[in-house]
DNA sequence: CTCCATACTGACTTCTTGGTAAGTACCTGA
DNA sequence: TCAGGTACTTACCAAGAAGTCAGTATGGAG
Protein backbone atom coordinates (compact mmCIF):
# COMPACT_ATOMS: atom_id res chain seq x y z
CA UNK A 1 0.00 0.00 0.00
CA UNK A 2 1.07 3.20 -0.72
CA UNK A 3 -1.14 5.49 1.35
CA UNK A 4 -2.56 3.77 3.97
CA UNK A 5 -5.88 4.76 5.37
CA UNK A 6 -6.13 5.47 8.95
CA UNK A 7 -7.83 3.26 11.24
CA UNK A 8 -11.97 3.55 11.41
CA UNK A 9 -12.22 1.67 14.67
CA UNK A 10 -10.11 -0.11 17.55
CA UNK A 11 -11.39 -3.57 15.95
CA UNK A 12 -9.92 -2.16 12.17
CA UNK A 13 -6.46 -2.15 14.20
CA UNK A 14 -6.85 -5.11 16.29
CA UNK A 15 -8.01 -6.43 13.14
CA UNK A 16 -5.14 -5.55 11.07
CA UNK A 17 -2.22 -6.91 13.50
CA UNK A 18 -3.80 -10.35 13.57
CA UNK A 19 -4.47 -10.57 10.11
CA UNK A 20 -3.24 -13.74 8.45
CA UNK A 21 -3.44 -17.00 8.89
CA UNK A 22 -1.38 -18.32 11.53
CA UNK A 23 -1.13 -15.58 13.96
CA UNK A 24 -4.23 -16.53 16.17
CA UNK A 25 -2.91 -20.21 16.41
CA UNK A 26 0.89 -18.32 17.38
CA UNK A 27 -0.98 -16.13 19.42
CA UNK A 28 -2.62 -18.75 21.49
CA UNK A 29 0.27 -21.09 21.06
CA UNK A 30 1.99 -18.19 23.07
CA UNK A 31 -0.01 -18.07 25.65
CA UNK A 32 1.16 -20.56 28.00
CA UNK A 33 4.42 -19.49 27.97
CA UNK A 34 7.38 -18.62 26.14
CA UNK A 35 8.65 -21.05 23.07
CA UNK A 36 11.30 -22.22 20.99
CA UNK A 37 11.39 -22.06 17.14
CA UNK A 38 10.98 -25.44 16.81
CA UNK A 39 8.20 -25.94 19.63
CA UNK A 40 6.12 -23.09 17.79
CA UNK A 41 6.29 -25.41 14.93
CA UNK A 42 4.66 -28.36 16.62
CA UNK A 43 2.10 -26.53 18.38
CA UNK A 44 0.84 -24.37 15.67
CA UNK A 45 0.50 -27.64 12.94
CA UNK A 46 0.24 -26.94 9.35
CA UNK A 47 2.56 -24.00 9.50
CA UNK A 48 5.62 -24.05 7.46
CA UNK A 49 9.00 -22.59 8.81
CA UNK A 50 8.23 -20.05 5.96
CA UNK A 51 5.28 -18.86 7.26
CA UNK A 52 6.25 -19.49 10.95
CA UNK A 53 8.94 -16.82 10.86
CA UNK A 54 7.12 -14.22 8.61
CA UNK A 55 4.56 -14.09 11.15
CA UNK A 56 6.61 -13.85 14.04
CA UNK A 57 8.44 -11.29 12.24
CA UNK A 58 5.22 -9.34 11.73
CA UNK A 59 4.13 -9.66 15.43
CA UNK A 60 7.59 -8.98 16.87
CA UNK A 61 7.64 -5.19 14.86
CA UNK A 62 4.77 -4.58 15.97
CA UNK A 63 6.32 -5.36 19.22
CA UNK A 64 3.39 -8.30 20.60
CA UNK A 65 6.07 -10.81 20.76
CA UNK A 66 9.71 -10.95 21.55
CA UNK A 67 12.56 -12.71 20.36
CA UNK A 68 15.33 -13.68 22.56
CA UNK A 69 18.35 -15.60 21.29
CA UNK A 70 20.71 -17.69 22.96
CA UNK A 71 24.01 -17.72 21.49
CA UNK A 72 24.26 -21.97 21.45
CA UNK A 73 24.91 -24.07 18.81
CA UNK A 74 22.80 -25.52 17.96
CA UNK A 75 21.01 -22.14 18.34
CA UNK A 76 18.36 -21.45 19.99
CA UNK A 77 15.60 -18.74 20.11
CA UNK A 78 12.71 -18.24 22.28
CA UNK A 79 9.50 -16.52 21.33
CA UNK A 80 7.63 -15.08 23.98
CA UNK A 81 4.53 -12.49 24.46
CA UNK A 82 5.34 -8.66 25.20
CA UNK A 83 2.81 -7.29 27.78
CA UNK A 84 1.17 -5.69 24.90
CA UNK A 85 1.23 -9.27 23.62
CA UNK A 86 -0.76 -10.56 27.17
CA UNK A 87 -3.49 -7.91 26.67
CA UNK A 88 -4.05 -8.65 23.04
CA UNK A 89 -4.08 -12.30 23.98
CA UNK A 90 -6.55 -11.37 26.82
CA UNK A 91 -8.58 -9.32 24.42
CA UNK A 92 -8.48 -12.39 22.55
CA UNK A 93 -10.20 -14.80 25.22
CA UNK A 94 -14.03 -13.73 25.04
CA UNK A 95 -13.50 -14.07 21.11
CA UNK A 96 -11.66 -17.86 21.32
CA UNK A 97 -15.00 -18.39 23.72
CA UNK A 98 -17.13 -17.30 21.79
CA UNK A 99 -15.86 -20.01 18.93
CA UNK A 100 -15.48 -22.35 21.32
CA UNK A 101 -19.12 -21.85 22.35
CA UNK A 102 -20.81 -22.17 19.33
CA UNK A 103 -18.22 -24.68 17.27
CA UNK A 104 -20.84 -26.87 16.62
CA UNK A 105 -23.10 -24.25 13.85
CA UNK A 106 -20.03 -22.87 13.07
CA UNK A 107 -18.74 -25.77 10.96
CA UNK A 108 -22.30 -26.49 10.06
CA UNK A 109 -22.27 -23.45 8.20
CA UNK A 110 -18.54 -23.46 6.88
CA UNK A 111 -17.94 -22.89 3.10
CA UNK A 112 -17.23 -26.76 1.92
CA UNK B 1 -10.42 -26.33 -0.16
CA UNK B 2 -11.33 -29.68 -0.79
CA UNK B 3 -10.08 -31.20 2.49
CA UNK B 4 -10.98 -28.78 5.53
CA UNK B 5 -9.22 -28.79 8.89
CA UNK B 6 -11.05 -28.70 11.78
CA UNK B 7 -10.92 -25.91 13.99
CA UNK B 8 -8.12 -26.48 16.42
CA UNK B 9 -9.76 -23.91 18.71
CA UNK B 10 -12.32 -21.51 19.72
CA UNK B 11 -10.11 -18.05 18.16
CA UNK B 12 -9.76 -20.18 15.21
CA UNK B 13 -13.22 -20.49 14.36
CA UNK B 14 -13.88 -16.96 15.12
CA UNK B 15 -10.83 -15.64 13.21
CA UNK B 16 -12.86 -17.64 10.10
CA UNK B 17 -15.75 -15.79 10.47
CA UNK B 18 -14.73 -12.78 10.25
CA UNK B 19 -11.74 -13.05 8.46
CA UNK B 20 -11.70 -10.85 5.11
CA UNK B 21 -11.05 -7.14 4.77
CA UNK B 22 -14.31 -6.02 5.54
CA UNK B 23 -16.57 -8.10 7.91
CA UNK B 24 -15.16 -6.41 11.21
CA UNK B 25 -16.66 -3.04 9.48
CA UNK B 26 -19.91 -4.51 8.27
CA UNK B 27 -19.99 -5.87 12.28
CA UNK B 28 -19.37 -2.90 13.58
CA UNK B 29 -21.77 -0.99 11.35
CA UNK B 30 -24.69 -3.12 12.01
CA UNK B 31 -23.70 -3.18 15.72
CA UNK B 32 -26.14 0.46 15.54
CA UNK B 33 -28.86 -1.33 14.17
CA UNK B 34 -30.54 -2.60 11.25
CA UNK B 35 -29.16 -1.12 7.78
CA UNK B 36 -29.97 -0.90 3.88
CA UNK B 37 -27.90 -2.00 1.43
CA UNK B 38 -27.21 1.97 0.46
CA UNK B 39 -26.82 3.13 4.05
CA UNK B 40 -23.68 0.19 4.81
CA UNK B 41 -22.15 1.07 1.35
CA UNK B 42 -21.36 4.25 2.61
CA UNK B 43 -20.95 3.63 6.63
CA UNK B 44 -18.37 1.14 5.02
CA UNK B 45 -16.34 3.51 3.70
CA UNK B 46 -14.11 2.58 0.78
CA UNK B 47 -15.86 -0.92 0.26
CA UNK B 48 -17.44 -1.64 -3.14
CA UNK B 49 -20.63 -2.82 -4.04
CA UNK B 50 -19.75 -6.33 -4.89
CA UNK B 51 -16.79 -6.56 -1.92
CA UNK B 52 -20.35 -5.58 0.48
CA UNK B 53 -22.60 -7.69 -1.20
CA UNK B 54 -20.34 -11.02 -1.23
CA UNK B 55 -19.00 -10.23 2.42
CA UNK B 56 -22.76 -9.69 3.60
CA UNK B 57 -23.65 -12.92 1.84
CA UNK B 58 -21.14 -15.07 3.95
CA UNK B 59 -22.08 -13.12 7.11
CA UNK B 60 -25.53 -14.28 6.14
CA UNK B 61 -24.92 -17.84 5.59
CA UNK B 62 -22.73 -18.37 8.60
CA UNK B 63 -26.39 -16.97 10.52
CA UNK B 64 -24.55 -13.78 11.64
CA UNK B 65 -26.31 -11.72 9.78
CA UNK B 66 -30.54 -11.30 8.86
CA UNK B 67 -30.98 -10.26 5.46
CA UNK B 68 -34.72 -9.02 5.19
CA UNK B 69 -36.43 -8.02 1.52
CA UNK B 70 -39.16 -5.47 1.41
CA UNK B 71 -41.03 -6.02 -2.11
CA UNK B 72 -41.21 -2.46 -3.17
CA UNK B 73 -39.64 -0.89 -6.64
CA UNK B 74 -36.97 0.60 -5.98
CA UNK B 75 -35.95 -2.40 -3.48
CA UNK B 76 -35.32 -2.06 -0.25
CA UNK B 77 -33.23 -4.53 1.70
CA UNK B 78 -32.60 -4.72 5.25
CA UNK B 79 -29.55 -6.42 7.25
CA UNK B 80 -29.42 -6.76 10.74
CA UNK B 81 -27.24 -9.15 13.42
CA UNK B 82 -28.84 -11.99 14.11
CA UNK B 83 -28.63 -13.13 17.82
CA UNK B 84 -25.57 -15.31 17.00
CA UNK B 85 -24.27 -11.51 15.34
CA UNK B 86 -24.92 -10.01 18.46
CA UNK B 87 -23.43 -12.28 20.66
CA UNK B 88 -20.36 -12.15 18.34
CA UNK B 89 -20.04 -8.55 18.66
CA UNK B 90 -20.28 -8.59 22.04
CA UNK B 91 -17.11 -10.95 22.06
CA UNK B 92 -15.33 -8.33 19.42
CA UNK B 93 -15.47 -5.20 21.93
CA UNK B 94 -12.76 -5.85 24.32
CA UNK B 95 -10.80 -6.46 20.92
CA UNK B 96 -12.18 -3.27 19.75
CA UNK B 97 -11.00 -1.44 23.40
CA UNK B 98 -8.00 -3.44 23.27
CA UNK B 99 -7.42 -1.83 19.47
CA UNK B 100 -8.60 1.75 20.60
CA UNK B 101 -6.13 1.64 23.89
CA UNK B 102 -3.71 1.01 22.04
CA UNK B 103 -4.11 2.86 18.96
CA UNK B 104 -0.56 5.15 18.65
CA UNK B 105 1.06 2.22 18.99
CA UNK B 106 -0.29 0.43 16.45
CA UNK B 107 -0.52 2.89 14.36
CA UNK B 108 3.30 3.71 14.67
CA UNK B 109 4.11 0.13 14.20
CA UNK B 110 2.19 -0.07 11.11
CA UNK B 111 4.18 -2.03 7.56
CA UNK B 112 4.54 1.18 5.47
C1' DC C 1 36.46 -34.71 7.83
C1' DT C 2 31.70 -35.47 7.79
C1' DC C 3 27.27 -35.36 9.88
C1' DC C 4 23.86 -33.47 12.90
C1' DA C 5 20.64 -30.20 14.97
C1' DT C 6 18.57 -25.70 14.87
C1' DA C 7 16.95 -21.58 13.02
C1' DC C 8 16.57 -19.39 9.47
C1' DT C 9 16.72 -17.25 4.07
C1' DG C 10 15.50 -16.77 -0.75
C1' DA C 11 13.71 -17.86 -5.45
C1' DC C 12 9.96 -19.35 -7.56
C1' DT C 13 5.10 -20.83 -8.12
C1' DT C 14 0.27 -21.19 -7.00
C1' DC C 15 -3.84 -19.86 -4.83
C1' DT C 16 -6.98 -16.68 -2.84
C1' DT C 17 -8.73 -12.24 -2.31
C1' DG C 18 -9.98 -7.97 -3.77
C1' DG C 19 -10.81 -4.30 -7.41
C1' DT C 20 -12.91 -2.35 -11.96
C1' DA C 21 -16.34 -1.60 -14.71
C1' DA C 22 -20.13 -2.76 -17.06
C1' DG C 23 -24.82 -4.67 -17.16
C1' DT C 24 -29.62 -6.43 -15.14
C1' DA C 25 -34.32 -6.01 -13.10
C1' DC C 26 -38.12 -3.64 -11.38
C1' DC C 27 -41.87 -0.04 -11.06
C1' DT C 28 -42.69 5.00 -10.73
C1' DG C 29 -43.32 9.43 -12.23
C1' DA C 30 -42.61 13.05 -15.87
C1' DT D 1 -41.17 6.48 -23.86
C1' DC D 2 -37.55 7.26 -20.96
C1' DA D 3 -34.71 8.63 -16.97
C1' DG D 4 -34.39 7.55 -11.90
C1' DG D 5 -33.51 4.92 -7.86
C1' DT D 6 -32.09 0.58 -5.51
C1' DA D 7 -29.90 -3.68 -5.10
C1' DC D 8 -27.57 -6.55 -7.07
C1' DT D 9 -24.62 -9.74 -10.88
C1' DT D 10 -20.98 -10.91 -13.94
C1' DA D 11 -16.57 -11.20 -16.39
C1' DC D 12 -12.16 -10.12 -16.18
C1' DC D 13 -7.76 -8.63 -14.10
C1' DA D 14 -4.33 -7.31 -10.38
C1' DA D 15 -2.24 -7.75 -6.06
C1' DG D 16 -1.05 -10.10 -2.19
C1' DA D 17 -0.76 -14.10 0.75
C1' DA D 18 0.80 -18.55 1.21
C1' DG D 19 3.26 -22.96 -0.29
C1' DT D 20 7.46 -25.65 -2.10
C1' DC D 21 11.85 -26.59 -1.77
C1' DA D 22 16.58 -26.02 -1.79
C1' DG D 23 20.30 -23.69 0.54
C1' DT D 24 23.11 -21.25 4.67
C1' DA D 25 25.64 -20.83 9.28
C1' DT D 26 27.52 -22.75 13.48
C1' DG D 27 30.35 -25.82 16.44
C1' DG D 28 30.39 -30.24 18.76
C1' DA D 29 30.14 -35.39 18.31
C1' DG D 30 31.92 -39.33 16.09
Amino acid sequence: MVVMAPYTCGLDAAADVIGGKWKPRILWALHYGPRRFGELRKDVSGVTEKMLIQQLRELESRRIVHREVYHQVPPKVEYSLTALGESLNAALAPLDAWGADHLDELTATRSC
